[in-house]
RNA sequence: GGAGACGUCGCAUAGUCCGGUCGAGUGCACCACCCUGCUAAGGUGGAGUCCCCUUAAUGGGGACCGAGGGUUCAAAUCCCUCCGUCUCCGCCA
């Protein structure tokens, strides 16, 4: 949810996120409106109940005799009271429903326009060049006996696979190689729950737009997260936190799960795109000055491990139009894969600067001893989509892959996967 | 899954049976000041959150006793639903 004061004092800086998101610049007079209806009809019943507050003091200091004549006069106020209570709930509601439909205003320089909009930040490696014709991560997850697609529909449908062997142990890696450098970092590591309650899904944004990329519980009324986002933002909710020793920040490890709704016919090979899949994710609680940095540092520390798994990549400043309703910005890291030839997002940090926290109320003390929002951060530090750009960027002519030399540790010291036989 | 108990302002509790004098007492913790003087204690005062109006600072009003409804002139207190916690029993990886 915006800040309903930046609403009222600068709404020149929502319409224009707005317009550069491609969203409606309507919204925001709809907004100003509906809020000072909403302040009207609160004033008003406030009124009313201070009258009646007042009033029933006295009826209940009165005597007898007189009693029964007040109480009448006090259920005609009672009435009235009771309508424009209706009222102002009803006012709340609109201004809410419309408030809640303007996306979080974006942070100078972000592109504006859609998806093919963004700005590419910085590239990072060249793109590997073969001198065999390379073999797709499928083909090459197959003849290592790291990943079994068949079986995985043959259980649980087309997008779901195994993860056998060296494939198990290769993701494993990932996560504890990523892990590891959270916790140099300063980072809680969190196993999270992935499933919550709607009032959780609704408060970090993703039943919006997006409600039908996501798995629901009708029989317990749960959803099934798709990132570990949801249950580390919902963590702090309703609390006020100390953030005087710098940003409190969160390692959550969970297995995700998303419905690929809008994605029929996309990705359809191998695993770059499955309904599951384990992700290590970063999340930052911080002041809101300090977002912008720690946005930075979220980023880094992915292209710290981009280049410890020693692929090519680029970094990416999202456009506006392609954010989703609670960043303020977005940056993505594609690596380079090469039977694609192209680079496919591997990972993508947000700032959602208060955006978030104002929905779940979440808040820190300033120095006046007053609470304001906190300002949430999160971004991706390994997923089980790496294992797509790993294998085939290492891969050997004989199908064979290296394994990056910072990765081997958590292999055992293992150098090079071979093919079964 | 069955039976019972419970959910009050940071923590612990009083208040709920018999609705108004309760936005709410006490202890601990916290903050300021005073006293005292040393690895103490005591005294006085102040503290919550959200919202609306107003202001230079301020002041006024409303809401909040797990959440949401209901009854009533009036609800922490009575009724309903939901959520959660604890105890016992059952079941289970």
């Amino acid at each position: 949810m915006i800040d309903p004061q930046l609403l009222r004092e600068q709404p020149d800086v929502i319409r224009r996120s707005q317009e550069a998101r491609g969203a409606s610049v309507g919204l925001v007079d709809d907004a100003i409106e509906a809020d000072a209806r909403r302040r009207a009809a609160i004033t008003e019943f406030e009124k009313a109940r201070a009258e009646q507050n007042a009033f029933g003091k006295t009826v209940a200091k009165a005597p007898k005799d007189e009693k029964q004549a007040l109480v009448a006069q006090a259920q005609q106020l009672a009435a009235r009271v009771k309508e424009l209570s209706q009222a102002a709930t009803d006012a709340e509601a609109a201004f809410d429903q419309v408030v809640g439909a303007i996306a979080n205003p974006i942070v100078d320089g972000v592109p504006a326009g859609g998806e093919e909009d963004f700005v590419t930040l910085r590239t990072h490696g060249e793109p590997k060049s073969f001198d065999f014709e390379p073999r797709d991560h499928a083909e090459l997850g197959e003849l290592l006996g790291a990943i079994d697609i068949a079986r995985g529909v043959k259980v649980s449908g087309s997008r779901f696979y195994f993860l056998k062997g060296i494939g198990a142990r290769l993701e494993l890696a990932l996560m504890n190689m990523g892990l590891d450098l959270a916790l140099a970092e300063g980072f809680t590591p969190l196993i999270t729950p992935t499933l919550v309650r709607p009032e959780v899904m609704a408060g970090t944004g993703f039943l919006g737009a997006h409600a039908d990329e996501i798995y629901y519980l009708p029989a317990d009324d749960l959803y099934l997260t798709g990132t570990s986002e949801v249950a580390l933002a919902g963590f702090h909710s309703d609390e006020i936190l100390d953030l005087e020793g710098g940003p409190l920040r969160y390692a959550g490890w969970s297995t995700c799960y998303r419905r690929e709704a809008g994605a029929a016919g996309k990705d359809n090979r191998g695993i770059l795109r499955v309904h599951q899949f384990n992700k290590l994710e970063m999340f930052s609680y911080v002041l809101p000055e300090q977002a912008e940095a720690e946005h930075e540092a979220l980023v880094g520390f992915q292209e710290r491990m981009m280049q410890a798994c020693e692929l090519a990549y680029r970094v990416i400043d999202v456009a506006a139009g392609d954010l989703g309703q609670s960043a303020a910005r977005k940056f993505d890291i594609e690596a380079w894969v090469p039977t694609q030839g192209a680079y496919r997002e591997l990972t993508s940090t947000s700032n959602c600067t208060t955006f978030q926290a104002r929905r779940l109320d979440i808040r820190t003390r300033t120095e006046s001893g007053k609470t304001t929002p906190v300002a949430t951060l999160n971004g991706t530090l390994a997923t089980t989509r790496w294992i797509v750009a790993i294998l085939e960027t290492h891969q050997q002519a004989d199908g064979s892959v290296v394994v990056p030399a910072a990765l081997r540790p958590y292999l055992g010291g293992l150098e090079v996967l071979e093919p079964l036989s």
